[in-house]
Formats: structure tokens, C-alpha cells, sequence
DNA sequence: CAAAATTCGTAGGCTTATCTAACATTTTTT
DNA sequence: AAAAAATGTTAGATAAGCCTACGAATTTTG
């Protein structure tokens, strides 16, 4: 009884995402945003009012309560760094990005998600790689592969890798 | 009716294994390796083989149909590819790794999947990257995020972007 | 070869999540 | 304020998956 299904992940999600843009969210809206029937909101609705995430009066817009907030905060991060490497670092066209994002974020665990994080931002940060590298990569994939320019892109590297550590010992 | 659930792709994951290994999947088998009892097991062969995935006749051991085979090696190579980018760059435990790479497998899109295929190998081949930059990864990691030896960390990559670079022009 | 053990299938029930249809409430319009 | 429209709930059906319990088929064993 204690673990949270998909389904009732991905409408405390709407929920959220209501309450932040409109400042309320009623069925209506999260029916549509969902792409269900009205009554299959009403039933989750009940559901996460069960469970203590919501404030749910019939026939009155929904918020989160305290621990419903917690909750949604978890999964929209969780959303947000899938979103984010796929889109930012796997270049992934937006939506297909997004759609993905919203699968996987239902399954992936905290250590993967956790870590995926530090991989994201040592990419950035290291002299190694940073935006360039992402930038070659990208490349790379259009080449089918094949990195054709690596002298000019070691070039490149190196300057960065001076200027990074010019105040470093 | 055409769009397989990710519990059917589980037991034919689990169908080509114990055919690989075994030469043979018994139903038992198969519920013991899902963890499930048997009736569910005869409920998923049913359907798998109203697809037309497995050969299943009662009493008998079943076997994956041509396009069985192809379904499941589909899967099988999701898994490994979602498996070796948490386990090897990620540096998740085998068996969160594994466990994580089993749930991701039925939700990650084609074009991502792919493209992590690539950068997975981008960064093993790229001369700006590859093991030792991996390894400083993993030490950042450890580190809490800081990187404390950039300065050894960048000279031992400018000896790896000469070598990788002597035969090129 | 027959009894015992193992394996397999069927029947019926539970849960989650969806739908449609009908009914109830609230809001808008006239 | 009454009628119309929009919104919300309830009831009943369906589908996927799982379970237990029991009976059927096959294998193993004495």
C-alpha cells in the first residue's frame, strides 16, 4: 500500500504543473492534460486523497498538501535531469525528449539518477570535455561515426585546457 | 492489440535466456526466474503465442518463433546497451545496474537509445576522453565533485591526445 | 507397471486503470 | 431567476496481471 503507481506519479505531476501555471488545478484541466476521460481523474483523484497528497473536496480545485509537495518535487527533478541529458547532451529532439523523460522517470533509481547528475556536470566542468567536446560529439554522430576533423578539435582543447587552468598550480 | 506490454517482454526476455542457457524454457522455469507462480506463467504464454512470438503446445517446452527471436534480441539489446552505460560510465553496482536496465529497457525510444549507443562509444574512442578521463570521473565522485588533480589529470590526457595522434596528419 | 512426485492448466477472485453512460452540481447566459 | 452549458461524480463494464486452489498430465521411482 505504501508504493506509488506510475499513474499516480504522472497525475501528482499534472497536479503540480497545474497548480504552479494556473495557481489551481481542476479536473477538467487534468483530464485534458492527461488525456483521460473525467471520471478517471475523479477516481485518481480519490485515490491521492487516500493517501494523504492531496486536498481533494468534491466539486473544488485540488492542491497539494505538504507531503504531496515533496512528493511532486521528486518526480518533476527526476524528470528534469532525464529530460536534461537526453535533450542537452543526447540531442534529442524536444519532444521525443520529453516523452521519454516521462517514461523513464518512473523507473530509473536514486544512485543512477543521482549519479547521472555528477556525469552531466563533470561533462561541463571538466577542461577534458565541456561544450565543445558535446559539440564534436554531435558531429560525430552526423558523420556517421567517424570524427574527421581531430586535429583541429585538439587544437581547440588544448586552448581550453590552458585557459581552465591558468589560475591552477 | 499490436503494442506488446512491458510484462510480455519480460517473459520473452526471460524465454530467450533460458533457451540460450538451458537449450530449452520450461514453464517452471519461467516462473521461477519471474519470480511469479505458474498460472501466470501459462496466462503469459497464451498470449505471447497468440502473437505468434513463441511455439507453445501444453506439457511442452517452448520455443521462440523466428519473429520471437527477433522481438526478443530487440530487448536483449536494449538491456546490455541501458546495462553497460549505468554499470560501465555510471559506475552503478551490477545489480542495480542490472535491476535499473531491466525496468528502463521497456520505456527508452529507439532514436535515444541509439544515440546513447554512440556516445557511449564517443567517449571511449574520442582522444579527449576515453578510460583515464572515466577514471577522473569516478574520482570527482568520490571526491564530492571537487576534482583536485586537474593539473596531473590534463597531462596525462595531452600524452594520450599525442599518442592517439602520432599517425594522424 | 503402478504409485508418488513433479509439473502444468483451469477456474475464480483481486487490483489497477481505463472507458461509457447517466446523474448531480456549479457556473454562465439570457 | 430560470434555462442552458460546463464541470464533476457514480455505476457498471472491460482488460491486464497477479494470486490461490484444485484437478490433469507427465515423469520419476519403487
Amino acid at each position: 500500500m505504501d508504493h506509488m503507481s506510475s499513474n499516480l506519479e504522472d497525475y501528482l505531476e499534472v497536479i503540480f504543473s497545474l497548480e504552479s501555471v494556473n495557481s489551481e488545478a481542476r479536473a477538467k484541466d487534468i483530464a485534458d492534460a492527461m488525456g483521460v476521460q473525467r471520471a478517471s481523474v475523479t477516481n485518481a483523484l480519490q485515490k491521492l486523497s487516500q493517501r494523504g497528497l492531496i486536498n481533494y473536496q468534491p466539486y473544488n480545485s485540488v492542491t497539494l498538501t505538504p507531503e504531496g509537495f515533496r512528493t511532486a518535487t521528486r518526480i518533476v527533478h527526476r524528470h528534469k535531469v532525464l529530460y536534461d541529458f537526453l535533450h542537452t547532451f543526447l540531442q534529442i529532439r524536444p519532444e521525443v525528449a520529453e516523452d521519454t523523460a516521462c517514461k523513464l522517470e518512473h523507473h530509473i533509481d536514486d544512485e543512477s539518477l543521482e549519479t547521472l547528475t555528477k556525469f552531466a556536470r563533470f561533462i561541463m566542468t571538466c577542461p577534458r570535455t565541456g561544450k565543445d567536446w558535446l559539440e564534436a560529439f554531435t558531429r560525430s554522430c552526423n558523420d556517421r561515426g567517424t570524427c574527421t576533423n581531430c586535429p583541429e578539435c585538439i587544437k581547440s582543447c588544448l586552448e581550453r585546457l590552458d585557459d581552465k587552468c591558468s589560475g591552477q598550480p
